[in-house]
DNA sequence: TTATTGTACGCAACCAAGTTGCATTTGTCA
DNA sequence: TGACAAATGCAACTTGGTTGCGTACAATAA
């Protein structure tokens, strides 16, 4: 929480309700969430801000480096805080997260055939879905 | 090409002219295509199929294991013929696709993980971004 | 404390992807 | 060839996300 407060000032963000709205939400939250999870989450915090607002915000976020884009597999946006490197385990039915933790030797064998193919390495997404041990 | 009608044979699917396409354009592509994509693929063919249709059509296609989806790190579906087992690298500038091939001992790694939690996995999505030899 | 200023915000209108209900057409098989 | 279910089209709608523009407010300096 702190450590998401001090980001804003790092960056000359100004400390709006909403930032510390959002930065107790992403920071108590166990999974990324999508923006209208968000402004559900919002209303917990009595604010209602306009989804214009929030997807504008969430540009900044990204483009400061606080938050980052996690894709799972469906068509929504997912956001959460940046700090270590996990994946996760996605559970199908009651969308609940487990991170998980994995050496990368993978990750450098991907590494290795993008060299060959001259590709420059930007980022990845490495998710996994099933049924979590309550759903099945 | 042959290879998907005889797939819909197999699950009593009827010949239409849109279906004869889609086997054509899934066999020709060498990456997963959007439904707007395929949309104008389609004109090619001279079709111009409802995208009503289409949307249903890959319901049909999704549940007779022809086609699965394939989520790059954007918020769009994807489609692609089932066969190999293949990661892809996506050049984020061009959309260019690099199909690559891993050893499964990360997979391993995340079963063994899911275990432990009661976890039953049953797919994951792992894609890698960047940029390609012409982008960069 | 107040004045200033650019950042943050709200609103309305819009766009594109995807969905639903219902009517019509068409492939298949007897 | 006729009958029927599968496939298709159309219109209307929902949802996630965007754009332009005017207003509010947090931070800084006087």
């Amino acid at each position: 929480m702190e450590y998401v407060l001090r980001k804003y000032q790092a960056n000359s963000l100004r400390l709006t309700k909403l930032r510390e709205a959002l930065a107790g939400i992403f920071c108590q939250a166990e999974k990324p969430l999508t923006v209208p999870e968000i402004l559900s989450e919002l209303k917990k915090y009595t604010l209602e801000p306009n989804k214009t607002t929030v997807y504008r915000e969430f540009e900044i976020l990204l483009k400061n480096k606080i938050l980052k884009e996690v894709y799972f597999n469906d068509d929504k946006k997912r956001y959460e805080i940046i700090h270590e490197h996990h994946h996760h385990l996605v559970c199908k039915k009651c969308a609940k997260v487990i991170k998980i933790d994995c050496d990368q030797s993978f990750e450098l064998q991907v590494e290795r055939q993008a060299k060959k193919s001259n590709f420059v390495l930007e980022n990845s997404s490495m998710e996994f879905f099933g049924k979590c041990s309550k759903c099945n």
